[in-house]
DNA sequence: ATTTAAGTTTACGTTAACGTCAACGTAAAT
DNA sequence: ATTTACGTTGACGTTAACGTAAACTTAAAT
C-alpha cells in the first residue's frame, strides 16, 4: 500500500495554490471540503489537495462551485448498488459532452483569432 | 461586395440564443453591443448578431463580459498606427495562451473521468 | 377608436463567490 | 510572561450578471 500521509495547514494550502485561507474555509462551508481537525485546527489531507486542484480547475473553465461539488461527490466512493453506479456513469457522461462543447468553442474561438491576426498583419503591411 | 443587409429586432436575437431582452440590454449597457436605433427601437445587425454569439461563447468558456468586450474592442478596426496593431497582436496571443490554458485543463478533467469510469465499472463487476 | 403586442427606461432585488473586519483562542519564541 | 504568528468563528460588505416589476410609448390589428 502507498499511503501517502503528507499534512497541510489551511496557509500551506493557501500558498500552493495561489487562494485566501477565506476562500479554502468558504469551500468548504459551501461543502467542497471536509478536513480533519485537530482542536480547533483543519488539518488537509492529499486528498483534500487534490480536490482544490480540482475545484480551481473547474474555476478556470468557467465551472460554479456547484457543478465541482457535484464532481466531487461522484468521485467519492460512497455508492454501492447497481442504480447508483448507473447514475454515476450517466454524471460521467454529461461532464464529457460538456468539457466536448467547450472544446469546441476553444477551436472557434482559435480560429477567429487566427482570422483575426491575418487581417492585422495585412492592414500592417499597408502602413 | 456581399452585403448582408438582414435586421433583428431584440426578441429576434432572444430567441435565437434563448436568453432575455433583458440581458442583450444590459449587454448593450455593459459596452458590449452598440445597435442602430429607429426612432427608440434597437435594430441589430449580422454584425451584433456574431458579436452576439461570440459574447456566449466567451461565457460558456467562462469568460466575464469585460473580458469579452476586450474581444470585441479588438476586432473592432479601429486601430491606424503600428504601436496600436502591436498591442492587438499582443492581444491575440494573450488570448490564445488562456485557450491553450484551458486545452489542458479540459484534457485532464477528461483524463480523470475516464479512469473514475474504469474504477465504476470495476466496482460494479464485484457486485 | 381601442385592444394587443412588442418595445423602452428606470430602479430596486437577487445570487454566487468571495473580501474584509472584529473578537477571540493557542502555541511557539523571546 | 508576553509578544508574535497562525488559527478560529461570526457577520456584514462587495461585485458581476442579470431578474423582476412599474410606468410609459408605439405600431399593428380588430
Amino acid at each position: 500500500m502507498t499511503k501517502n500521509d503528507t499534512i497541510y495547514t489551511i496557509s500551506d494550502l493557501a500558498q500552493r495554490f495561489d487562494i485566501t485561507t477565506r476562500t479554502i474555509r468558504f469551500y468548504e462551508s459551501e461543502g467542497l471540503l471536509s478536513p480533519e481537525r485537530a482542536g480547533q485546527k483543519r488539518l488537509y489531507s492529499p486528498r483534500d489537495y487534490t480536490t482544490l486542484k480540482l475545484i480551481l480547475r473547474g474555476k478556470r473553465l468557467g465551472w460554479s462551485l456547484a457543478e465541482s461539488r457535484e464532481l466531487i461527490q461522484m468521485y467519492n466512493p460512497a455508492q454501492n448498488n447497481q442504480a447508483q453506479y448507473q447514475k454515476v456513469l450517466e454524471r460521467v457522461q454529461e461532464s464529457r459532452e460538456r468539457l466536448q462543447h467547450q472544446l469546441n468553442d476553444i477551436e472557434v474561438m482559435m480560429l477567429e483569432l487566427d482570422e483575426h491576426e491575418d487581417q492585422v498583419r495585412q492592414a500592417m503591411q499597408k502602413t
